[in-house]
DNA sequence: AGGAAAACGGAGCATTGCTCCACTTAATAT
DNA sequence: ATATTAAGTGGAGCAATGCTCCGTTTTCCT
């Protein structure tokens, strides 16, 4: 019920053309909306912004997640294919992790409320949380095995627990010059060793 | 706005008995309802479960944040007190800060969703964030300072990043088994040596 | 007792999530 | 080209909740 197509593209829509064109449009006016009011925005605005009724948005999306997932969508790919990138290019898989969180980091700071909806106990979001743990998870557990393996950090800490305390470092970092989690993920990158 | 006598008690209510009367059975209500349903609970079936009107709930207590304060305030306070004690009582500076942590995390976790609201950036809980951290701020720069000059931990480090940290990293813990915010807090410390 | 001030309570408005269903439209069959 | 039908659409409507307004009730003071 999360996604569709295992391992592939979002769904094309059905064949009809109007479905299509609609959901593009809901796509374009979700990225817009959540650029100033954030993901927690109004259904309702997103669909006056594109022209559709409420109804529209349901059934394409049936949940909240499953916009905002589609909308990131992109990102997160390149997210996740960054990984192994790195672990390849970078002086030592340490180092491939922390650039690989910094990745990561800037990703949700950088999208208001991400952060929040992605630690949301809501069950409106658990689709967007299964999705980044689905595609994400693998490559930061790939990241911390090979650091282990290259005796840079300990044994021990689990792929799942450390992506959620980054997200969770993130929450509402906004608004707030004298938060910044990057200085407190550091601190928890060194803890690891 | 926030609170009242600056380092003082709540106040007693105005001088009317029904005043006080309904101030603390909303108080009484309050702290039963967040039990079950968290500080989010609609301010309506608290109302009832006091067995008042809403109104009266918001002219002694005006925003969300004032009434969680209320109910939480004796273990703030405790939690205030308990900083310097163990600075005094525990084998190291840096024990002491351990150990206070413990203590900040086990209140934040025992309370359903007060990590969620101390973060949120959501105007009706301005004044308990606010609250907390004229509070407890103090005690945590106080605990810090000692750990520095002890050479336990580098300095650099500020009391309000650190404990908003702290807070985040308890956000949502809640029915998640892989998720338990005091391995990562004790890495976060860690990193602190 | 009498009256003023304080407190009260709930109806009411606004916002938002989500659903239901009568209508419209695109694809297809004839 | 037209008819048929299934897919798609939109917005009215209901429920939950936050917060306020104001007529009524209670308390306290003299």
């Amino acid at each position: 019920m999360a996604t569709d197509s295992p391992a592939g593209e979002p769904p094309p829509g059905g064949t009809r053309v109007d479905a299509r064109r609609n959901r593009q449009a809901v796509l374009d006016a979700a990225a817009e909306v959540f650029v100033t009011s954030g993901v927690d925005a109004p259904i309702r605005r997103i669909a006056a912004r594109a022209g559709v009724g409420m109804a529209t948005i349901y059934r394409h999306f049936p949940t909240r997640a499953d916009l905002v997932t589609a909308v990131y969508r992109h990102q997160i790919e390149a997210c996740a294919e960054a990984g192994p990138r790195l672990l390849a290019d970078a002086d030592s898989p340490f180092d491939a992790l922390r650039q690989w969180i910094d990745l990561f980091v800037d990703f949700l700071v950088t999208k208001h409320g991400l952060a929040d909806a992605l630690r949301s106990d809501d069950d409106r979001f658990a689709a967007l949380h299964s999705y980044f743990l689905d595609r994400l998870l693998p490559v930061c557990g790939q990241l911390l095995d090979a650091a282990v393996e290259a005796g840079d950090i300990e044994a021990g800490t689990q792929p799942y627990e450390l992506m959620r305390g980054i997200g969770n470092l993130c929450i509402g970092h906004e608004n707030d010059p004298r938060y910044d989690p990057r200085r407190l993920i550091a601190l928890l990158l060194q803890g690891l060793r």
